[in-house]
DNA sequence: TACCAAATGTGATCGCTGTTCACATACAAT
DNA sequence: ATTGTATGTGAACAGCGATCACATTTGGTA
């Protein structure tokens, strides 16, 4: 793209666009992400993303919806991975969901922001819908479920506990100044706490 | 105030900015909430906001700080409530908690933005260190607890579920068209799903 | 090949935002 | 009464999201 680089038309410049979303975001935090700093960052007129995006927020969206699917496949690689390794796949998902928050915190910030996305956009709605059966299936397929048309009580325990460590750690004044394998540990310490809940993986 | 309105200075500017930013983010969400429309509602004008809070983050600190200092006084009182009808407090401040979220939505996400908010501030910090001291103390008092100085794995789960399900419920995909009742109904399964791992209250 | 319609990018401009600063006014202590 | 300090004002600034008429490129069709 170096030489070949059109002098007028991007080639694909809404992709692009959240990719920038993507930098500015991890390098400067989500309140950086400004229209004008992704364009000037693609090399682009801050009104060019219009042709794309409907507002700042349809952007912010997608970008969610993106960060979801990345969330999705984590969880998925995490369970494959323990299973092929005939470790707790259930730790292991529940790991993987807060290792994500931490390791990228503006994704996760930017997932779950009802005020600045819009939550009815087909995509997001679609990704939510994804991660959501992952969990749904007995979190992951990790714990046995008797329904996985919808979440049990203790399906939900598990999503909301390791949401809510995540939300603390990256939001919140838990373990705040400590390190990030102190922070796993405190997580593996509470994942541990309520795996005497669950019945073990059925494969 | 009415008749007795001064002219000129407004005698308790500082607050009266604070239940702006109140009434604002309760009805029109906290995005909504601008230093100008602040100051317009107390009858100022925008610049008058600069002498009593450094910058408008200053502001949405302080005004979290007041929030975890009313989710503080909501557990309690639940506390208080059930200990004196011999009902399960640690329940009740479970579902305290999650009430506060539903109810006060944009007062719970203001506690938690790290990214628009001064995360030293000592008001903050001192509310922030209330909140997590009723919770190391084994839940409000309402759970065993061998070292009220730390969280313990318990607690933090306790926490993390409770903290979690409520964020689920404001931001994300959770229930998401369902009545208040019907939430509140998930969220008392999903307490009563860890309730096993706790044991009862020593008092 | 020549042409034209649709898609994509631009630059100027708008209203709104947070913030600053010189200035105006009120209060409190002497 | 005087004076110093606290508090409120109005005009200004740059940066933001957004709009719109216009420029350029692309791809299909004749």
């Amino acid at each position: 793209m170096k030489n070949g680089k059109r002098a007028y038309h991007h080639g694909n410049l809404a992709e692009s666009l959240l990719n920038a979303v993507d930098d500015i975001a991890s390098q400067f935090g989500l309140e950086a992400v400004t229209l004008r700093a992704c364009a000037k960052r693609v090399g682009v007129a801050p009104s060019s993303a219009f042709r794309h995006y409907a507002d700042k927020r349809a952007l912010l969206t997608a970008f969610a919806a993106r960060a979801l699917h990345q969330l999705s496949n984590t969880l998925a690689n995490a369970r494959s991975q323990a299973q092929a390794n005939d470790s707790d796949a259930f730790v292991a998902v529940c790991m993987a969901y807060i290792e994500f928050a931490l390791e990228k915190p503006a994704f996760f910030r930017a997932m779950w922001r009802e005020e600045t996305i819009y939550t009815n956009d087909e995509h997001y709605v679609a990704a939510a819908k994804q991660l959501t059966a992952h969990l749904k299936g007995g979190f992951a397929g990790t714990i046995s479920d008797q329904d996985p048309s919808s979440l049990s009580p203790q399906e939900l325990l598990a999503w909301s506990s390791v949401h809510g460590l995540a939300n603390l750690f990256v939001e919140g004044p838990v373990a705040n100044g400590q390190s990030l394998s102190q922070k796993l540990q405190v997580a593996n310490d509470m994942v541990l706490a309520m795996r005497p809940l669950f019945a073990p993986q059925h494969s």
